[in-house]
DNA sequence: TCGCAGATGGGAACTGTTCCCATCTTATGG
DNA sequence: CCATAAGATGGGAACAGTTCCCATCTGCGA
């Protein structure tokens, strides 16, 4: 559904393909999933893109698509692509973002569209638990917090 | 778990039963679901209960799990009891939270422990999407955002 | 009733995000 | 190749939600 190029889309929709948008661009690519912050951080002092910036640009790109954002926590996360779905898996030890296939939760999305009529959209979802790593011994010892 | 008197047994586990904390527990209690500031709304003047102290006692009574909370956007959303869990249901265009059976989840949480190895927390989970009300009507139109 | 450990009020400080506007840049037409 | 105008950026102010600090106050055991 995306030409290869990604970010060289932009003009094709009318928007101005700047400096800017295309550090943006390939630091969210080059990081996964990333909060506006984080863009900021991996910028080289060359880029010299200012948080205003980033927060438009992302903003911009969600708006047409190339991107997607979840809220993780108190923060705004955002990542590659709108196409390829997938489910936020969030360690709450860790902080690690997995990705999951979002149609182990068909089921039970459909289980809620058909007892409470609820349609969810899989592309907000973020489920926090515990990774691998951060999980006990198999002895399912629980701590919450 | 709890005894009846839900803000009561707060005596047994070695901490003060303060007027604020009565107040504050009895008004998440009406609201069902709530953020420290629509807290801070309903309780009458007679209350003047700080912010601070809300955010305090929420989080007091979160630690002893009479409450808990998930973050619902930008806001954390406390809620009575750490017994009942529950999935959040949160329309996306209305922003009315319902309850959902977090049973319906089991299948799914059950593949994402043996296909990624990740303990989901469904007292944590908040799906979005669309309420019965502000569903378009059976055409399955779909406008994200 | 007294005393003190614990709780509160309220405001400062912090963080994430949005807004504003002067300045700068991209893309187009000459 | 350059001028131009619409569009984009920088950076700081403004905002909202939340945490922190400390002087003051209070619940409750002695």
């Amino acid at each position: 559904m995306e030409p290869p190029n990604g970010i060289g889309s932009i003009r094709a929709l009318g928007y101005r393909l700047t400096f800017q948008r295309e550090q943006i661009y390939h630091a969210l690519e080059r990081l996964g999933h990333a909060t506006p912050d984080q863009v900021s951080q991996v910028l080289p002092e060359t880029a010299g893109v200012s948080l205003s910036t980033i927060y438009r640009v992302l903003d911009l790109l969600e708006k047409i698509g190339l991107v997607h954002h979840t809220h993780v926590g108190h923060n705004a996360t955002y990542h590659i692509g709108g196409y390829d779905d997938h489910v936020h898996l969030v360690c709450r030890d860790c902080a690690v973002i997995q990705e999951a296939d979002p149609h182990l939760l068909d089921p039970a999305f459909a289980a809620m569209l058909r007892d409470y009529h609820f349609a969810a959209d899989v592309r907000q979802l973020v489920i926090y638990g515990r990774c691998k790593e951060c999980a006990p011994g198999d002895d399912g010892a629980d701590s919450p917090d």
